[in-house]
DNA sequence: TTGAAAGCGATACCAG
DNA sequence: CTGGTATCGCTTTCAA
């Protein structure tokens, strides 16, 4: 980091302590408890418009604001919903598929937050949440168990709803199994006559959680046909791509389903380089369905994933903080569709 | 989102309310005071080890977790770090660096909570962060009035930082003007004796934040030249950029500086496709140096961004919370230099 | 219509 | 070494 020193704003003035509440009925003149009632917007209880106006006023010179713990801590409850932050460089998919969450539970009225648990392991992480009491929990990416599950519970978490492979006892899960998507592919490739079938997975061990079902598809989907499947490592890195490429013609293969658009996008590239033939010698297939598959030439094929809406989820999470009920349920949340392009 | 209902596991036992440290200590007989020193490894204080281990097995038996608001309440300060969720999708880059930054906070025993204002307007949303009384705010993408950094510093906040375009009075500034992108290219573009540049901008207002300097410093590069400046509004669209690609030729442009590595493919892909030559027809540059760049044909020029490293921000803002200086410092952090490849 | 006071959960002082 | 207890900021009965 460069570090220029451009300027040197004069201090702010004394810090003066935080204002609470009970400043604010003092500079209006009235008690704690009025305040309250005024900022509250209580309707239980009518305050003389006179009286409004100070507080207002008072609070406006104090610059006051409300402590969100003391309130939380007062009322016995928040409408907090904590996701863990995703450790992994996480794609645009997910990135959209989250802003839209985030928004449609705010227009429900509920605080979202970020917790961000690097370096904290498994039950570890799941204490430092409940810590924060959070109305309802959403967990990405598998990994939590059901003990997980119940101390959330414990805490006083009305929903847990996990986002992931496999549901958890306790908890309300939206199955994403990306086994479907290898499992499409994997067909695809088969009914295209193609037999041997590379998998390209990210080096990246974080991104397992995603690359293993997908493998795992691509087997299910040769399983009883006469085709094989390869597993091919990879970094996501031109020079690794470019030895992959060189030793291609001794693997014999002559399809290759990548982990995703972005991975297929570097294995075309350094295949293209190498002479190799595509969709003729060798077809490509990825999978996120990402613009950029679009934009290559021959156009790359892959398999396009459905993940449920923003709004869906946070709808399932409101229900499920009104009234907890006595069941879990499992909900079957990723489509996955192959679209046929050029490249296989 | 398909709604299969799975499985419908039996309720979670009765909901036990949440267990306090008043409960541990009924359970370990002792005292609420004895749990406080055991759970917190107190050193001020000695407790023998039949009763530490009491009280433990009675918080483990009872699944006890700490309330952090209480915690914080009493203890008049968090280690709360807070940054607002960005509302835009944002690329890979930026992720990085934030989980940088995160981990490196993380180190330092700070808690990172990114947190979703979605909706929320400029100074609501600072009360919304005030509210949670955290001990530093991170804020990126400008937008922070001088008022917002006072309701913060009131409220507690012993850092206010900006990661933006410009400095605050009354936070430190980590300014990162992506004049200096826009700047690289142009200069670039006109040293290679290019004199009729594009500039494509996204279409997405969210991202006006940096495609704006980014143009201004292309304008900054050619000023003194015989070269002029064209603004092209692209949406992120394969139809988009086929029609500006059609009417190209019309454009009389030799050159084009596209937002990012991203806009740059989407752009050039359609150039292409038209039969235009690159880089002999027209010199295509990008920025952000994306992976993407470097696997087409010809391989992308692009502008390399050097973002101050998180383990860095993450001291700064320690040092900042450890002892509030009088005046506020802003350091110019964002490194561009051009990579020069194939298209350019 | 307003005020006094209890209490949410955890901590740290001061006695015992 | 351990136990009472005041306290953080806020809401909400209950009285006045």
């Amino acid at each position: 980091m460069v570090q220029i020193p451009k300027t040197s704003a004069p201090s702010s003035p004394a810090q003066h302590s935080v204002p609470t509440s009970a400043d604010v009925a003092r500079l209006a003149g009235v008690s704690r408890a009025t305040v309250s009632y005024v900022l509250n917007n209580t309707s239980a209880v009518r305050i003389s418009e006179p009286t409004r106006r100070r507080v207002h006023q008072a609070a406006k010179e104090l610059g006051y604001v409300p402590h969100a713990a003391a309130r939380s801590l007062r009322a016995g409850h928040s409408r907090m919903v904590l996701m863990p932050a995703p450790d992994v460089p996480v794609g645009p998919l997910y990135s959209q598929f989250f802003n839209e969450l985030q928004w449609a539970l705010g227009r429900l009225d509920y605080t979202v937050v970020q917790y961000g648990s690097v370096g904290l392991q498994g039950d570890e992480a799941v204490r430092a949440w409940a810590e924060l009491r959070p109305v309802a929990v959403l967990v990405p990416g598998g990994g939590l168990t059901p003990d997980g599950v119940a101390v959330l519970k414990r805490s006083g978490a009305r929903a847990v709803v996990t986002l992931g492979p496999d549901s958890v006892e306790g908890a309300h899960a939206l199955l994403m199994d990306h086994e479907r998507v290898g499992h499409s592919a994997g067909t695809h490739l088969v009914a295209g006559g193609r037999r041997r079938i590379g998998v390209v997975m990210p080096q990246d061990t974080g991104l397992e959680v995603y690359s293993k079902p997908r493998l795992e598809g691509v087997r299910r989907a040769v399983d009883g046909t006469d085709a094989s499947v390869t597993e091919l490592s990879l970094a996501y890195d031109e020079g690794a791509a470019a030895q992959l490429a060189a030793r291609w013609r001794s693997l014999g293969l002559d399809a290759v389903f990548a982990y995703n658009d972005e991975y297929a996008m570097l294995v075309m590239r350094a295949l293209q380089d190498e002479g190799i033939g595509i969709p003729g010698d060798t077809a490509v297939i990825g999978a996120d369905d990402l613009m950029l598959g679009r934009l290559l030439r021959p156009r790359l094929s892959t398999v396009h994933l459905e993940l449920p809406s923003g709004r869906e989820l946070a709808e399932l999470v409101d229900r499920a903080v009104r009234e907890p009920v006595a069941a879990t349920q499992a909900y079957e949340v990723l489509g996955a569709r192959v679209v046929h392009r050029e490249s296989s």
